[in-house]
RNA sequence: GGUGGGGUGACCGAGUGGCUAAUGGUAGCAGACUGUAAAUCUGCCGGGCUCUGCCCUACGUAGGUUCGAAUCCUACCCCCACCA
């Protein structure tokens, strides 16, 4: 379980397959993000005709409701959501960034005021990876320190060190718990250390020391520093990273992204962009992207994407689309989601294609071109 | 026919002498969103320009008072309510 064998690479990308309990994975893939435990308005069946092999769900998120308990009642997360492909949780560690002001972190793990109802709830790394336990995913990540973009080397050194002191925490905790259902969840670890190369170094290298890990994760970038510098990172951190396991870019992101990505030797992406700009009305297009609610497609009879697979673009025209949004109807909602979920799993499916016949580097240089022609991002 | 109330920008609706191109809201338009505190948030929204400012046109219509009027006065037109 968990094996991961590489077919082909294309340079620093690559092509695999990892096995995971629940099924297995072909990368390049994209992972839709259902943090409470739903990708955001969309039934499982839609997920699955989007071609999704595996989503994930959000440790806080669910402590917090239905609570862990409840969910572990029901048979775990694939009983619970009737997912029954492979799925992975994050561990909060996201959280302790973006509630920043609702949080207070300290050694031992990081208080949180519930935004919910304003209890103060504690997640340390042995509870986040108790928590990930009961939910029961075939992938848990451990609990980290995530610190802004813009973070000096002192402040991303901290959170860089911490996560490495948690991520022993998580694994002893992690070990316990399996005993003897080892193969039922794995664990990975998270490379932090920001902008910073020498601490990036230092992270990746002190996770690949400590051996075993069936994957390893990056976090930390996508959270406001420049693009050219998630590139330079990632180009930095490959020749560290061992070549036999998936390599995850966590948060990460846009269409382009993905091709970033894996031209340098990322395997998995997860990002909520998608299902997010889904509702707020922002659809991908390989030429760049389309406000839905635009004027200009109050009488477009043709689909969305003309290029496109999906249910949404196959099925109905710029028009009624721009309607349901004007409407606030919240089909609009879900069907701008599917699209653009099918739009970037439908690009790592094409990006594994082209690396498994040699084509990867002229295709994707194609293609960014006329994505980005258009001033996309 | 009489009495009373009212006519404000695409719509609703504040404003009752200068701080008013005119509060709010709606509709409209544009943009942002990257391990989801987000079906959210931001900006624009009379016209024009040599656009950190300037010039037109605007509060039913026409005239008047005033240094200055959406705001006061007069006449007229229209709408609503009640009474004949």
């Amino acid at each position: 379980m968990f094996e991961f064998s590489v077919e082909t690479t294309a340079g620093a990308a690559r092509a695999g397959t990892l096995r995971l309990p629940h099924g297995s994975v072909e990368t390049p893939a994209f992972m839709p993000v259902g943090t409470h435990a739903v990708v955001r308005g969309l039934h499982p069946a839609e997920i699955r005709r989007t071609g999704a092999q595996i989503i994930l769900a959000n440790t806080y998120h669910l402590h917090l409701r239905p609570g862990e308990a409840v969910v572990q009642a029901m048979g775990g997360l694939n009983r619970f959501t009737t997912w029954d492909r492979p799925m992975l949780t994050d561990s909060g560690g996201f959280q302790v960034f973006s509630l920043e002001g609702l949080r207070t972190i300290s050694e031992r793990g990081v208080e949180f005021q519930s935004h919910i109802d304003g209890t103060y709830r504690t997640v340390t790394p042995e509870s986040a990876v108790e928590i990930q336990w009961a939910l029961g995913a075939d992938i848990a990540m451990q609990f980290d320190h995530v610190v802004p973009g813009q973070a000096l080397h002192e402040l991303a050194a901290e959170g860089m060190e911490r996560s490495l002191r948690w991520l022993d925490r998580c694994r002893r905790r992690h070990g316990e718990l399996a005993g003897a259902m080892e193969g039922a969840q794995t664990l990975w670890p998270i490379i932090q250390g920001g902008t910073h190369a020498d601490l990036r170094q230092r992270s990746a290298e002190g996770i690949v020391a400590r051996g075993g890990w069936t994957g390893i994760a990056i976090g930390g970038l996508s959270v406001g520093e420049a693009k050219p510098v998630m590139h330079r990172v990632l180009e930095e951190l490959e020749p560290v990273l061992p070549r036999g396991i998936p390599r995850y870019l966590m948060g990460v992101g846009f269409p382009a992204d993905l091709l970033e990505g894996i031209a340098r030797g990322v395997d998995l992406f997860d990002c909520v962009a998608a299902t997010r700009n889904g509702r707020h009305g922002t659809a991908w297009l390989p030429d760049g992207r389309i406000n839905v609610r635009g004027a200009r497609l109050r009488s477009d009879p043709g689909p969305l994407d003309p290029e496109c697979d999906c249910e949404t673009c196959l099925t109905f025209s710029r028009a009624y689309l721009r309607h349901l949004f004007v409407a606030e109807d919240m089909l609009g909602l879900r069907l701008v989601s599917i699209h653009n979920v099918r739009f970037l799993i439908r690009l790592a499916e094409q990006a594994r294609a082209h690396i498994l016949d040699g084509t990867f580097d002229g295709w994707s240089r194609e293609w960014l071109g006329r994505h980005y022609a258009r001033g996309a991002t």
